[in-house]
RNA sequence: CGGGGUGUAGCGCAGCCAGGUAGCGCACCUGAAUGGGGUUCAGGUGGUCGGAGGUUCGAAUCCUCUCACCCCGACCA
């Protein structure tokens, strides 16, 4: 490919509206192009990359088993009210209506056609196991696009969906999709870890996801260096520092004028927040929740949903809180009556907390639990932080921030029940079919990928997802010579079936130094009166400082050895 | 949805407070010189000033409404 022919040209200056190093260089590069929130376009040498990385997944995928089929991205409504999953999605499932107003949604993901197609197809335990796979648009409209193509709103994704007969062949499925996942990652250059997940929306038991580690990550990882164990913040466990255990005394109230929040007491009252129970207060399906946790540990909002079994959990507001005959700042468990309690077991934790009063400017010291009040449920809902113990190996927690570019999940049975999803097994009994899924955003892979392999200079390309291996650069294109080479060079080595970009263009040296350090190409060969001078030319890794001067008639085939050995 | 910010040429920005013919840099076009890391000079093309309404002799500028985009939070496989 000509570079003067590319569509696409190369930015100097940053555009504003880009604050990640990857949506940066995506746009410098010429790669994408914003339409409007959350929605872009792909250039040709992001397409190219981009095709280059669903090539990988698919090899992947078929050594695995798996079959691609596609899909429908507009999807009748019916279907996820059948699922139950519409209202899970919320307001993020785009939705519109056809001519005769029937409501239809665009795909978010495909769980409930492929389980709707699958129960339709396969009726007998020989069908199974199945492996079935899409590699497709779909649409989410998320509240917040943020990050390039790290969070949007219209996206490439693979999906596999794995369909077995019972449990053990989904383990053996699932430990499949993790192994050809860490293939994947491994043949796009981008070291992932994995890490125990949420299930989120998607529900289902076992869940992992697949994170870049990355400071442009939207997601908490907390993660133990001496044994290895890792889990989403939404998910983690972990051993909170240990709390007051003395015996217990009897309740004591203490006057706290004007002192409200857990900093404000405990600087008042000269204890630890370690020492103390607050109150968070929250909407769960429109039920008043007051949970109660100590004080030195936040709420983590994922665990208490999902212990709730609630679609929508949001904090209560003022009045609502107030409706309740409760007085924030001073709020207390104890004899609560008619509204849902739920603890932290941290609550259990200790002795002799401080807790209010549930009167203007009152606390009382001395709080235990069971013996002063009751929850309706005692869980884990505690947010684990870093520099908590973990709970493998007690040693200190860590925290860092990833990008989700894989999600791999156990379903189950609860979509193909809904779905009406059965087989007849060799007992001629009729059973749901045990199912699995497995994604990755490709788009958001390719983000990843860039934000991990780059300099101050631009993008570096691995070289198996690169656009294009070779970009030639030919300096002083007036110089018959050089054009001459630079040409012959170019055509054959495109003739050697290799991609090759050729920067035709009369710059200047450092413009075309500068371009191709931006688009990364994993091979730079310049051809300039210099070098063909010594009967030369130059070949130079992206990755490396260091030029190798390679005679000009041995030049096509160095470069095809250099490319097969990388 | 709450908080903050920004909309002026393809990109980055100034002009707005104090109303008076829309500017600068990059990019692009023409020409010349130069040229191994965004070189220089000269000339040139390109703008519904996000949109609508209002005030005014006159609005990028003041007022009202509105839309879009970005950031933080909420939310989110």
């Amino acid at each position: 490919m000509r570079l003067s022919q590319l569509f696409g040209k190369t930015q100097r200056e940053i555009p504003a509206e880009a604050d990640t190093i990857s949506h940066q260089l995506m746009l410098r590069a010429g790669m994408i192009r914003q339409l409007t929130a959350g929605v872009y376009s792909y250039l040709p040498l992001a397409l190219r990359s981009l095709h280059k990385i669903e090539d990988i997944i698919r090899d992947e995928m078929n050594k695995a088993g798996g079959q691609e089929i596609c899909m429908p991205v507009l999807q009748p409504i019916e279907l996820w009210e059948k699922s139950g999953r519409g209202a899970s999605f919320g307001q993020s499932l785009f939705r519109l209506f056809d001519r005769k107003e029937r409501e239809l949604a665009l795909g978010p993901t495909h769980e409930e056609v492929i389980t709707d197609l699958v129960g339709r197809s396969v009726q007998s335990y020989r069908d199974l196991p199945l492996l079935l796979y899409q590699i497709q648009t779909k649409f989410r409209d998320e509240p917040r696009p943020r990050g390039g193509l790290v969070r949007v709103r219209e996206f490439v994704m693979k999906d596999l969906y794995s369909f077995d007969t019972d449990a053990e062949g989904l383990d053996i499925n699932y430990q499949k999709m993790i192994a050809a996942y860490k293939n994947i990652f491994s043949r796009c250059g981008l070291p992932v870890i994995i890490i125990e997940a949420d299930s989120g929306a998607i529900g289902g038991k076992d869940s992992n996801e697949f994170m870049a580690v990355s400071e442009m990550g939207e997601d908490e990882i907390i993660y133990c260096e001496s044994c290895g164990k890792a889990a989403n913040a939404e998910k983690a466990q972990s051993l909170k520092v240990k709390a007051d255990n003395s015996s217990p005394l009897p309740m004591e109230e203490v006057a706290t004028p004007g002192y409200k929040t857990i900093e404000e007491v405990c600087r008042f009252l000269k204890i630890n927040p370690v020492n103390t129970l607050k109150a968070v207060f929250y909407m769960a399906d429109n039920e008043f929740v007051f949970v109660c946790i100590r004080g030195d540990v936040d709420v983590n909002e994922v665990k208490l949903k999902n212990m709730l079994h609630c679609v929508d959990l949001r904090m209560a507001t003022e009045q609502e809180v107030a409706a309740e005959g409760i007085i924030a700042g001073f709020a207390s468990p104890i004899g609560l009556k008619n509204v849902k309690i739920v603890a932290d077991e941290s609550v259990a934790s200790g002795t002799n907390f401080v807790a209010g009063g549930n009167k203007n400017d009152l606390h009382i010291k001395n709080v235990n639990y069971p013996r002063d009040f009751k929850a309706d449920i005692v869980a884990d809902i505690a947010l684990a932080a870093a520099g908590d113990g973990c709970t493998e190996c007690s040693a200190k927690l860590l925290a860092t921030r990833g990008v989700e570019v894989g999600h791999v999940f156990k379903l189950g049975t609860f979509l193909s029940e809904k779905m009406g999803a059965f087989y007849i097994d060799a007992n001629g009994e009729s059973k749901p079919i045990v199912m699995g899924c497995y994604g990755i955003g490709v788009g958001r892979l390719m983000a990843a990928i860039i934000d991990i392999n780059h300099d101050d200079k631009g993008i570096i390309w691995p070289q198996n997802i690169a656009p294009y291996q070779v970009y030639v650069c030919p300096l002083f294109l007036e110089d018959t010579r050089v054009a001459e080479k630079a040409e012959s060079l170019y055509k054959e080595l495109e003739n050697m079936g290799i991609e090759v970009l050729y920067d035709d263009r009369s710059e200047s040296t450092g413009v075309k130094f500068n371009d191709a350090d931006l688009l990364g190409i994993p091979l730079r060969i310049t051809v300039s009166p210099r070098s063909l001078e010594k009967g030369c030319i130059e070949v130079k890794w992206r990755s490396e400082k260091k030029a190798e001067l390679v005679p000009v008639d041995e030049a096509a085939k160095k470069i095809q050895e250099m490319l097969t050995v990388k």
